[in-house]
DNA sequence: ACAATAGTTGAATAACTGTTCACATATTGG
DNA sequence: CCAATATGTGAACAGTTATTCAACTATTGT
C-alpha cells in the first residue's frame, strides 16, 4: 500500500472525463527554492505580533523598549521578533548608546502590508 | 548625541532616560482587529504547499487530483489545504461530474503573490 | 444496483513556533 | 570599577499546524 498517485496526471487519457495535462504540467511554475523561499516570506508576516512591530515602525524608528510598551509586551518578546523580522531584512536598526532603534528597511515592506490590507477591507 | 527622532511611550517613563511624547503613540495604528486578520492572510501564504497550489492555479483551474500530481503529494493532504484557501476565499471552485476544479478567487491573489515574488528576488 | 473514481473529513501524530523566564551582554554615568 | 539601563539570547513550555490514515460522501459508467 505504497503512495498510489493520482492517475489524472498525463498519462490519465484511458477514458477519464475530464482533460489531461501536456507534459508535466510544470512549465510556468517557478522554481521549487523560490516558491519556498516565498512561503517562508509570508510566514514572517503571519504573526499578529509580527505585524504590529511593522506597523508600530510604518511612518517612525522606535526603540525595543517603545515597542513593548506600545504592544503591552515585554521587551524579550519584541525582541525575539525583531531577531526574526531582521533576519528577514524587513527591519532595519541603528544603536544610539543604550538604545537600538528600530525602522522598516524599505519602502518595499509598506508595499507588501497595504497589499494584505487591501485584500482585508473589500 | 542626543536625536530627537526617537520617542519613549508614555508608560515607559518609569525612570527611563530618553524623551517621551504626549499620546498613547497609537495614533495612526490600524485597530487591533484588522492587524489580525492581516496576519492571518499573510499566515494562509505563509505555507509551501499552500503557494504551490496557488501558483498551479495560477493561470488555470485545476481538480484537486491534478494538484495533488503536479506537487506530488496526496489527495487528501491537498484537499485539507485547499479548504484553508477555499475558507480564506483564495481560491474558487466548480464542481464538473465527479471532478471539482478549483481556480485563483481573483486577481488580488495573484497581485499579492507577485508582491512577494518581487520582495524575493532582489 | 454495483463497482470504480474523485474528493472530503475527523482523529492522531509529529513538527514547528511564540512567549516566558532567567541570565547574559553592552553602554553610560558616577 | 560599579550600578543602572536597554537589549539580546537559550531553554522550556504551551499552543498551533501540516500530513497521514482510515473512513466517508458523491458521482458516473456498466
Amino acid at each position: 500500500m505504497e503512495e498510489k498517485l493520482p492517475v489524472c496526471q498525463p498519462d490519465c487519457a484511458e477514458g477519464h472525463g475530464h482533460p489531461t495535462i501536456p507534459g508535466d504540467g510544470e512549465e510556468g511554475m517557478p522554481p521549487e527554492e523560490i516558491l519556498y523561499d516565498l512561503a517562508e516570506l509570508y510566514k514572517i508576516f503571519g504573526d499578529s505580533t509580527r505585524i504590529k512591530i511593522l506597523y508600530a515602525l510604518f511612518d517612525e524608528e522606535r526603540c525595543v523598549c517603545d515597542i513593548a510598551g506600545l504592544l503591552h509586551m515585554s521587551m524579550s518578546a519584541i525582541s525575539h521578533q525583531l531577531r526574526v523580522l531582521k533576519q528577514a531584512k524587513l527591519v532595519k536598526f541603528r544603536r544610539a548608546g543604550r538604545t537600538v532603534y528600530y525602522a522598516l528597511s524599505d519602502g518595499h515592506v509598506r508595499t507588501i502590508l497595504g497589499q494584505g490590507m487591501e485584500h482585508i477591507c473589500e
